[in-house]
DNA sequence: CGGATTATGTTAGGTAGCGCACATATGTCC
DNA sequence: GGACATATGTGCGCTACCTAACATAATCCG
């Protein structure tokens, strides 16, 4: 049963000056996702760029061989389908909903002129992209570097910061695909966290218990992204009222983006 | 002794339409970048933009503990210093030379004049920005998932495509650092491949013998990053002529980067 | 409530790449 | 031409993670 939400949820969207946002508010709408749905399939076309909530997104790679691993990931702090604006019309990665929630959307077309008015938001989404790239950057030497637990730790941290809550609704099997990991490595890496004390987790849940001790094992990488997000968004990233004030806006026209629950495959 | 060149080796300078050339042509300063220079520290001020001709360029991602990562490299298909225009100023990363050679470099604040008429100019940027960001994302796959002869033949491939010969000056322990491996590593993996008769190298020299050898054992990333730069770039791409033809332009002025050859550290 | 489904735990053996220590070869420079 | 710096080859033990095949446990659902 999920809050009542309204736009300025996404930070982003609420950075933007009255008068942008009042050109853009009608036509955001509100969509409901679900965990496993996709939004993007890579190098499919992109009609939409969505503004997350209180959902959480996730850029995927996946390999001929079926094995994938996670780029980064979107939050309220983002925006989903900047290749749109970039020139590409498409994305190379899959974008799937890695924690049910809402967001809004907004018709490409619509988007693309926003972003040739050369305004506020145009420099927003540029700056958005510039830290999703060292986002990017940062995994791809995590993952040579850095042992699991290490990553888990980063991975978790950087979830949670996108979250009200400090319970995860997820399973090893999801986090691992997450990770480009074997399911059995998150078993081991999870299990030492919560002999430490750090997390606890049952059947799909993840409550982080202790985030301090994330913190103390994590690898620098964790860091250097936040770093980097508070640098060059920094009117964004203030605004931290995720508050769950209900003041019931677009409640009403609530629409899923698909109907099956879990199409992970 | 390097041979005389012009801004349209060049490939996205020579895809510009000539009024928007002509309006930046006086300000392209040539420069000579010697292998080790370093042209951004991380973190630093972006000074200028680069635009290589004959030069190839590294991003690399330095961790904490010293051990460092390519992220993406930078030939004549390209330019060095988009998060200049992405809104950041500095570069998260550090930018080297890989390859000795020649190249042209812009005024920052140029630059982002010419950005801001969005121009061709500011679409050539960002679908190059979008080209880069499948590589890194695909780097950040590959090294989770691929083995290092095949990395080491991706990087083989990528950096071949961007050179007019098939022998690159480069040492193991250079290559290596571009990996994210130990040197020890490529020793073996290097072996293997000059035992296939692939390649064949000798003390800071490796030759590339059987081009379509490394292609056979390349993982699917060399192709997925070549086919996305051509989606992309389509002009920029077609125009293969490298050649040296001489016209001695702007070869009285060039510059140095730096006055020490191999700063490697 | 009982059975099907799905998540997690555990084992055993394999392997790629690491760290380290050293041997050898190849340029370079006085 | 000899000495020195630097690049490359090799061996060995080690660890993290993988492949694979199960055992057990939690949750869902009829």
């Amino acid at each position: 049963m999920p809050a009542a939400q309204s736009p300025n949820q996404n930070r982003l969207l609420a950075a933007l000056p009255a008068a942008e946002f009042e050109r853009l508010a009608p036509h955001l709408e509100p969509v409901e996702m679900l965990l496993g749905d996709i939004l993007y399939e890579s190098g499919g076309l992109l009609q939409h760029v969505y503004f997350p909530t209180t959902a959480i997104l996730s850029l995927h790679y996946v390999m001929e061989d079926g094995s994938s691993s996670e780029i980064a990931g979107v939050g309220n702090e983002g925006v989903l389908g900047i290749s749109l604006f970039m020139g590409g019309n498409t994305t190379p990665s899959r974008a799937v909903v890695q924690t049910s929630g809402q967001g809004y959307r907004l018709k490409a077309q619509l988007m693309m002129q926003e972003f040739k008015r050369a305004g506020l938001m145009q420099q927003l989404m540029l700056r958005y992209t510039q830290a999703l790239i060292t986002q990017m950057s940062q995994t791809a030497a995590c993952n040579r570097h850095h042992s699991l637990v290490q990553q888990l730790c980063r991975w978790l941290l950087l979830t949670l910061d996108r979250m009200p809550t400090n319970e995860l609704i997820m399973t090893q099997e999801l986090v691992a695909s997450m990770l480009g990991v074997r399911r059995e490595g998150v078993t081991e890496a999870a299990g030492k966290l919560q002999q430490a004390g750090v997390i606890r987790y049952r059947r799909g849940h993840i409550t982080v218990v202790d985030r301090s001790g994330l913190e103390s094992q994590v690898c620098e990488c964790y860091a250097v992204v936040k770093k980097e997000f508070a640098r060059l968004l920094p009117d964004v990233l203030q605004r931290q009222d995720i508050s769950q004030q209900s003041q019931n806006a677009g409640r009403e026209a609530v629409l899923r983006t698909t109907d099956r629950s879990r199409s992970r495959k």
